[in-house]
RNA sequence: GCGGCGGUGGCGGAACGGUAGACGCGAGGCCCUCAAAAGGCCUUGUCCAACAGGGCGUGUGGGUUCGAAUCCCACCCGCCGCACCA
């Protein structure tokens, strides 16, 4: 016999072919009650409940070609979309590139290609490694955020959004980015105050921007949290982005020029302690309360210096306080004390009202702030703080005790009492009220870029702001040349683009040249896959019931608040304009860890790249997507090793040389079973028959079933990796005994094997299952483990004396506690260890174990 | 500082409170071969011991338990997120 040699070259592409060919993964909407629309539909298989679902992961941005992670995250995907659809459910699978934005444009720019010849380079190579990984995608609802016929529909949602008063554009000193020449979402700047997608330092600018009204729904955005099956961290990061406080708003009024100036504070209950009164060096009425005065040149100065700082320098906590008086006082209104206004930049603009009530003895800042300036200190809240040193004041105190110094009717009241009894009354006299303050800040959309989506309205000199009438949708991206971002919008320089007529009176009007968020394409598309080709909406309401909400999304950590909060605030949104029946997009989410190399990420400055092609090209897509699998716990980081990928390739081949082998050593029978109801229990006794009792054939049978059910429990949860080693062991199983088990036991082992392994490695096992079983493994429903194969006759008996293990014997499975404990006490090596001495204990676990206290 | 996750062989990692180290990599030995590649077989936590067997072992120190990598308390280290948010 001619050595047989895997050869994935061969094996994929001929796979490949027969998927495309045959549409194998496109699924229909709205089946045709009781008619076959799927091999699997409406069977009665073990866990085939007829049920959809929609598998998703989050659309890639197509720059240059797919690397690693991306490998990652659609091998996941993929694994869990075969899995689902063979427990019978009918399985959406779509896939779509997230072509409009920034990462795109910027590659553009990198590469000196028109935006939208490079983007249609990037979808070609991702289509083609798709292909070539051999995901199961269903390609007739592919989508990229670029083409007209989906950006139309991000348009009509502009729309929407802007007719429910969801969309609004305001003036406000927003994050510009110096070197992508945009303004950034909030979200878009990291902790240092750089740019999310170049690392700039970002400035402050005052600008006229449009925004999403996100803040509308900061309440349900985290109230809905707990409804949602996704990581705990992710949703506490979301819960710490959104910043809810409980607290109450105060006003603080300046008598000398009657204004008031409400402030928000989570201690109301310390409102005695205050001595002083703060504002942002941003806030608008501080040169209006200085001008004219002989503070005025200290205080400009000041704010002057403040506002050209950046927030890295201005945003550290351990930075030493500042500010300037402003020679004025406000009343505090729970007892009438005037006292000082300042400015300092540790009081942020952005957060509450701008200004703040100090109460120096209860709070670190205020603290902080009293000391450097030297301004009174006023205890109101008895305590100390346990952590801190003996021989100081015990100052701030941030902890709970009773009120004094306060007011009589409050003094000797536990501090978080008096809070409500402070608040209750500041309403009663309509000096303040219980509040509650948002980190979170209304979504910043609006890009001075060229590749993105137009916004679709005009401004025109009599109407003002006019939407673009639906049925002109969509207002196309013009085509130009110098797409290069210079500060103001690329698309201005498109005159004749930008001079138009207006909707309304028909007189002159100039189209809106800045373009939309990338994030704006991404919060709707896996409502577009449900429904793709319709022309007349973005999607019908039949189609999105049959699939939405998405059963499970699969991405990176990256999203966690970004995109994940977008799409969620969309849908809300949506759902309140009445356009969606379901509050959450997402019901499950699962984020793939990093693959790393060498311990760091990979980056082409650090030289570590893995080449995602490459190794696809070498060794084959179910290596490489065996491998990533395999390497650890999908949820976690894993680092990529160039040995490790080829033992994964060395057990493929393996396995597909044994099966091949097996499968040529004999015809595969004809089937007893009609092809179809083909599946584990039903087809057992052809394979196992009764009788043969051969301890070597039942060992392996027992093998492959074990395999079954870890397998399957361990896809429940994830674990793919030891899914792939459980593979691995019914393998080494069937090598060990292979030449002492029957042909059929044999045959029957491998081709579980490849069943089980088909998620990972579909091209490899879809061969080996044809040649072992000369049917479709996609189509056979998954495997079932029968669990009296399960069960042992015999088991190894674990015999412990205190607890350590001394022996080990075979017990009887069904052998009773008594009997378990004297088959223990009879093991030789137990004998040596209780010999002479006193049991005192003895613990019986059946199934498992005898422990023996002695003395 | 606050919140989350983690710390197990030479390495990646397995382990419902019940045999620690599955599976893989690497390493060593052997078989096949004229030779090599490929493949196959065996060994591989550590120490004592020829073997049998035993001691020690899951970041550190305590605790609960017949029994702890796993549960509890305190701490150390690493990673991630948040952080002058009133």
């Amino acid at each position: 016999m001619p050595q047989l040699q895997y050869d994935p070259h061969e094996i994929e592409p001929r796979w490949q072919e027969l998927w495309a060919r045959e549409r194998t993964w496109q699924v229909a909407n709205d089946p045709p009650a009781g008619a076959e629309a799927s091999p699997l539909g409406a069977r009665a298989d073990a866990g085939a409940d007829g049920r959809s679902s929609y598998v998703l992961e989050m659309l890639p941005y197509p720059s240059g070609e797919p690397h690693i992670g991306h490998l990652k995250v659609y091998s996941v995907g993929d694994a869990i979309a075969h899995f689902q659809r063979r427990l019978g459910r009918r399985v959406l699978h779509p896939m779509g590139y997230d072509s409009f934005g920034l990462p795109a444009e910027n590659h553009a720019i990198k590469t000196g290609v028109h935006p939208r010849e490079s983007t249609t380079q990037s979808i070609a190579s991702f289509q083609h490694q798709f292909h070539s990984w051999g995901i199961s995608i269903d390609w007739s609802r592919e989508l990229a955020t670029h083409e007209p016929e989906y950006y139309r529909w991000t348009q009509w949602i502009f729309l929407e959004l802007l007719r429910a008063g969801l969309a609004y554009r305001k003036q406000a000193a927003v994050k510009w980015c110096p070197k992508d020449q945009t303004v950034l979402a909030n979200e878009q700047v990291d902790a240092e105050g750089r740019c999310e997608r170049c690392g700039a330092l970002v400035e402050v600018r005052q600008l006229e921007q449009w925004f999403f009204r996100i803040t509308d729904y900061a309440e349900r955005l985290l109230g809905d949290l707990d409804a949602i099956d996704w990581p705990e961290y992710v949703k506490t990061m979301q819960r710490n982005w959104i910043g809810r406080s409980e607290g109450a708003e105060v006003t603080f009024r300046c008598e000398e020029l009657g204004i008031d100036y409400p402030v928000f504070t989570t201690r109301p209950d310390t409102l005695f302690g205050a001595t002083f009164f703060v504002m942002a060096p941003e806030h608008p009425d501080v040169v209006r309360l200085v001008e004219g005065t002989a503070r005025e040149a200290e205080v400009r100065a000041y704010v002057n210096h403040a506002i050209a700082e950046s927030g890295e320098e201005r945003g550290s906590a351990e930075r030493p306080k500042s500010g300037v008086a402003l020679g004025r006082t406000v009343t505090n209104p729970v007892n009438g004390e005037q006292i000082p206004m300042y400015v300092a930049d540790y009081v942020l603009m952005e957060y509450g009202t701008g200004a703040i009530m100090a109460v120096p003895a209860h709070d670190e800042r205020d603290y902080a702030f009293a000391r450097a300036l030297h301004l009174p200190i006023r205890r109101v809240i008895e305590g100390t703080d346990p952590d801190q040193a003996q021989d100081d004041d015990g100052l701030p105190y941030s902890g709970d005790g009773p009120l004094v110094d306060s007011r009589p009717d409050f003094d000797g009241m536990p501090n978080r009492q008096a809070l409500a009894a402070i608040v209750a009354w500041l309403d009663r006299e309509g000096k303040g009220h219980a509040s509650v303050s948002y980190r979170l800040r209304d979504w910043l959309v609006s890009r001075q870029r060229y590749w993105g989506t137009p916004i679709p309205v005009v401004h025109c000199e009599r109407c003002g702001i006019v939407p673009v009438p639906e049925d002109e949708l969509p207002v196309r991206l013009p085509d130009i040349d110098d797409y290069l971002p210079k500060g103001r919008s690329p698309l201005a320089t498109a005159e004749e683009w930008v001079h138009t007529t207006c909707p309304a009176c028909a007189g002159r009007a100039r189209r809106e040249t800045d373009t939309m968020d990338t994030f704006v394409d991404s919060s709707w598309y896996f409502l577009r896959y449900c429904d793709a080709h319709n022309e007349r909406a973005a999607w019908s309401r039949e189609a999105l019931a049959q699939w939405m909400p998405v059963d499970q999304y699969i991405g990176g950590v990256e999203h966690a608040i970004l995109h994940l909060m977008y799409a969620r605030f969309f849908t809300k949104a949506l759902a309140d304009m009445g356009r969606l029946d379901f509050q959450e997009p997402f019901s499950a989410l699962f984020t793939q860890g990093m693959v790393t190399k060498d311990g760091a990420k990979m980056s082409k400055s650090r030289g570590n790249v893995v080449s995602a092609t490459s190794i696809v090209q070498r060794l084959g897509a179910d290596t490489a997507r065996c491998y990533i699998l395999f390497i650890g716990p999908p949820d976690q980081d894993a680092d990529w090793s160039d040995e490790g990928v080829e033992g994964v390739h060395r057990f493929l081949a393996r396995l597909w040389r044994l099966a091949a082998e097996t499968a040529g050593r004999g015809e595969p029978e004809p089937h007893a079973a009609p092809a179809g109801t083909a599946h584990a229990p039903s087809r057992q006794p052809a394979h196992a028959p009764a009788g043969t009792g051969d301890e070597n054939d039942l060992a392996l049978l027992r093998k492959a079933h074990w395999a079954i059910d870890k397998v399957s429990g361990d896809l429940r949860r994830f674990a793919f990796n030891t899914a792939i080693a459980a593979v691995m062991e019914l393998l080494n199983e069937c090598s060990r005994l292979r030449a002492s088990v029957q042909l059929q036991t044999l045959r029957f082992a491998l081709a579980t094997a490849a069943s089980l392994l088909f998620p990972f490695a579909p091209h490899v096992c879809a061969d080996m299952y044809e040649r072992l079983e000369g049917e479709r493994v996609w189509e056979q429903p998954w495997p079932h483990a029968d669990p009296a194969l399960l069960e042992r006759d015999t088991y190894e008996l674990v015999c412990q004396v205190n607890g350590r293990l001394r022996d080990r014997v075979q017990a009887a499975a069904d052998a009773s506690p008594q009997e378990l404990k004297e088959l223990c006490l009879a093991a030789s090596n137990v004998r040596a260890h209780i010999d002479g001495k006193q049991i005192v204990k003895e613990v019986v676990v059946p199934g498992k174990l005898v422990n023996l206290v002695v003395r």
